[in-house]
DNA sequence: CTTATATTAAGACCAGGTACTAATTTTCTT
DNA sequence: AAGAAAATTAGTACCTGGTCTTAATATAAG
């Protein structure tokens, strides 16, 4: 790397850190060309921390999302159930279910918020979806809310049929019919 | 906390750390009312590294998978395209796919597989689903590994009618099919 | 040539450890 | 109860990847 001048080199030092967190001082001297001293002058004018910190909120962040996509967190926020009857499922588009140039939400977020709705207002220990027929009206893009609504259309014994619907700024964006069973745990005395 | 045996103690230590890695040996000794040596000693006997490398290794692989989120990692593996013709998806179930208690896979990630792989085989810059109808036959399993075939049926203008069907362990246990529209990206001069 | 800016150096200090030695306390066994 | 074994605590030297401060150079600009 041909030595820069120090606008490029912090400018070139952020991106690398961005891309790539981890760097000690030491590595990133090495990388420019330049002492450890001017790395740490740098880091400071662009308030950039260490590099235990920078791994630590690294950890903590990264963390917490995989959490919110293990927990459900991020396929819909339920404000409001009536079990075996109707369901209400929020969901904030951010970037992370968007397809990365388009800002458009991908197809199986907006499925996956209705079809956990669908699953929880069915009071039951599990429940599977068996079938399910569903349309797209029309995309979705960042920063707008999907409000998904459910309601139980008719019950057969372990047997549901649930609709839902999705809208986002007072479109329907999302219309969904789903089947749904309902399985007792078998662990579960009655 | 009561003062514990060596044998409880590090039990509750690794479930300490699995709930919170980012605990120093400091505040663990507090926690459990003893020094910071036996904290020390318990960590060697355990195998469990410092905070630091607690912390990077969290970092890491929190890192890679909100990545593979993101990038489609965890929504199957494409490992075989023909554009506008076929494709061919690998999907592992581990837990973080499946429902806590019953080790079956969430609905909504057998669709999402199928959905991008669906989206995937067509040959545009954005493609997006229009409708689908799709059919669940079987729960599927933590372990199974599913294998979802994409067809493309037919093809009219930008809107593509591409079939897919899910495999596990030999059994079929999704079918979907999906309408496709293709929108090329108006960025792109042609 | 001189001044301002950028870069490098050097030293004291810090957190959160490792690695090792040794003393002290508790528990078990005979 | 005495002695051995196991568990706990203490203390020291050293490590990494820094911070914070002071000071000496190098380079560029007026």
């Amino acid at each position: 790397m041909g030595r820069l001048n120090k606008a490029e080199r912090q400018k070139k030092l952020q991106d690398k850190l961005e891309e790539n967190p981890f760097l000690i001082d030491k590595e990133l001297a090495e990388i420019f060309g330049v002492s450890i001293q001017t790395i740490r002058l740098d880091r400071m004018e662009l308030g950039i921390p260490e590099v235990r910190k920078r791994t630590k909120s690294v950890a903590k962040q990264a963390y917490s999302k995989v959490k919110s996509v293990q927990s459900g967190e991020i396929i819909g926020e339920l404000v409001d159930i009536e079990l075996d009857q109707s369901g209400l499922s929020i969901l904030e588009v951010t970037e992370e279910l968007c397809l990365e140039k388009t800002k458009i939400v991908r197809g199986h977020h907006i499925f996956a918020q209705a079809n956990t709705l669908a699953v929880a207002i069915i009071d039951t220990d599990v429940a599977l979806t068996g079938s399910s027929k569903i349309r797209y009206n029309r995309p979705v893009y960042i920063g707008e809310r999907l409000i998904a609504k459910a309601k139980v259309e008719k019950a057969k014994k372990n047997k549901f049929y649930v609709n839902v619907e999705t809208k986002a700024s007072n479109d329907t964006v999302f219309t969904g019919e789903f089947i749904i069973f309902s399985v007792d745990d078998p662990d579960k005395e009655v």
